[in-house]
DNA sequence: TATCTGATATAGTAATTCTATAACAGATGG
DNA sequence: CCATCTGTTATAGAATTACTATATCAGATA
């Protein structure tokens, strides 16, 4: 479980370290069963807080990403459930995308092409 | 030009005014060559700070949507030149995207249908 | 000349982010 | 039994960002 966190960039520390974990699972580098190391040492691994991680692991447990065990630690758990709210969730960041693109004349077909594109990449690595 | 700011959002009141004039250039309720209320008048329309209108107005220059005048005022202007550093940055946003849809198990279909759907309904509104 | 425009400077408040330290309950392994 | 690990929680301080409040400036306008 490779993580990089970019010191410098405006993204917080927490939000970093949560997308990578999303996208470690969605390129199935983690799946559901696997233990994440513990908020502690992968603190001390990426030289943060264990504040810091614990904002992120608490974070995607709401989400639906994980489940937290006292015994355990992080057990990466994918709740599939309430599909309906993640997609409101993706409706609303998607407006913004596809405005954006509108305004710069990014076509539709540029937009879906990327999309194939990009769940193929996720299925390959 | 009706801009609703939600100040109980944890999305900055600038970034919230950055995205719904850009949404209102998608949806052609702004076009080219229009002016927008001055940074005083639109801050005193929607209650905040001169500061904070003035921000979202320098951020929407910076990312060539507007641009500024000291006698004209902020006037839409969308530059489609940098095309390409637009899609690098809808590439980052579309990669979040795509990997929380494969975790929750939406489908590519789901989402090239979102963006299509999408696409028709900036087009009429 | 009075009034508008964006731009800029300064300063204060509030909220968020990150760190630091500490302690807790529960589970584990020697 | 005890040391050690887990996530959880509390508190406090530093740093950064967001927002507000005033004020001033140069340039354009009517």
């Amino acid at each position: 479980m490779l993580i990089e966190i970019d010191f410098n960039s405006p993204e917080a520390i927490y939000i970093q370290l949560r997308n990578q974990i999303v996208m470690a699972i969605a390129r199935e580098r983690l799946h559901d069963g696997d233990s994440l190391p513990s908020v502690r040492s992968l603190a001390g691994t990426i030289g943060v807080n264990m504040h810091t991680v614990n904002k992120a692991y608490a974070m995607l447990r709401e989400e639906g990403y994980l489940k937290l065990d006292r015994r355990k630690g992080a057990v990466v758990s994918v709740e599939t459930a309430g599909k309906d709210k993640e997609l409101d969730k993706i409706n609303d960041y998607m407006q913004m995308i596809v405005a954006q693109a509108i305004c710069k004349e990014i076509s539709r077909e540029e937009i879906t092409r990327m999309v194939d594109e990009m769940y193929e990449e996720f299925r390959l690595l």
